[in-house]
DNA sequence: GCATTATATATCGGATACCGACGTATACAG
DNA sequence: CTGTATACGTCGGTATCCGATATATAATGC
């Protein structure tokens, strides 16, 4: 293992709307749009994606292999709109996802460091 | 208290150069090139800092009152290179710099629900 | 004395990602 | 059959980062 193509440090830092995509899709395979509604509810409302910031991103992961199209065989059949495209990770996202949380934590130690360690909980 | 100026959610999320700009002057004051190297030391030789990131990052600091000048009274007297100038923290930069901590902090708390809780330490 | 090195600030052009605005398409409700 | 919510897509503007380049100065080696 640890092939070449499997280093993911090269991607990181990603910005906040990539890194909750590829959250978002840590959950199970999801289309677009229903990104956009769960990175709502998951951020608290605290991060709308636009749509061009959401399938430029889309179109960018594939393209990393970080995620991919899932065919889906039928099954979500009639609903308003057009033809949904869902995506689910890849092993590598799933590798990125996990490697960016530790860029993340390691951010948050040296924080508290140098601020003294005082916690602030939650705050919005 | 809650001045309108002194809000600065409309100033993250923080890139991460950026970010660890502001944490390194939270320390106390510097001038930009130690700031470079001691963001260099603490990430650990993850992050070194271009020139280029790091004049154009205090330009930007200093207009948006998140940094100020220090007029350094002397007393840091012969050194190479040339005159050095230095930068402390203003109580909207401290401000910022909690801010995007909590925001942090947000973040991963939603990655982990999402990631099932499991943690990975601080690997590198 | 003089070249080299380490320190230090500054600017510029290219690249990337985000974002708002706009456009298209489709199903369902009234 | 008009409106609304859903759904995908593109484009231009903007901010930040980054490598390359330039300049300035003190100490060090010879």
């Amino acid at each position: 293992m640890t092939d070449s193509h499997e280093d993911v440090s090269d991607l990181l830092p990603l910005r906040e709307p990539t890194f909750l995509i590829l959250l978002s899709l840590a959950e199970g395979q999801k289309h677009g749009y229903a990104i956009i509604k769960d990175v709502a509810e998951m951020s608290r409302d605290r991060v709308t994606l636009s749509t061009g910031t959401l399938y430029e991103a889309l179109a960018r992961l594939l393209d990393q292999l970080l995620i991919e199209r899932v065919e889906e065989p039928d099954e979500m059949g009639s609903h308003p709109g057009r033809p949904r495209k869902a995506y689910r990770l890849t092993l590598r996202g799933q590798r990125a996802v996990q490697a960016e949380v530790n860029r993340l934590q390691n951010l948050i130690a040296a924080a508290q460091q140098r601020l003294g360690l005082e916690r602030q909980g939650s705050g919005d």
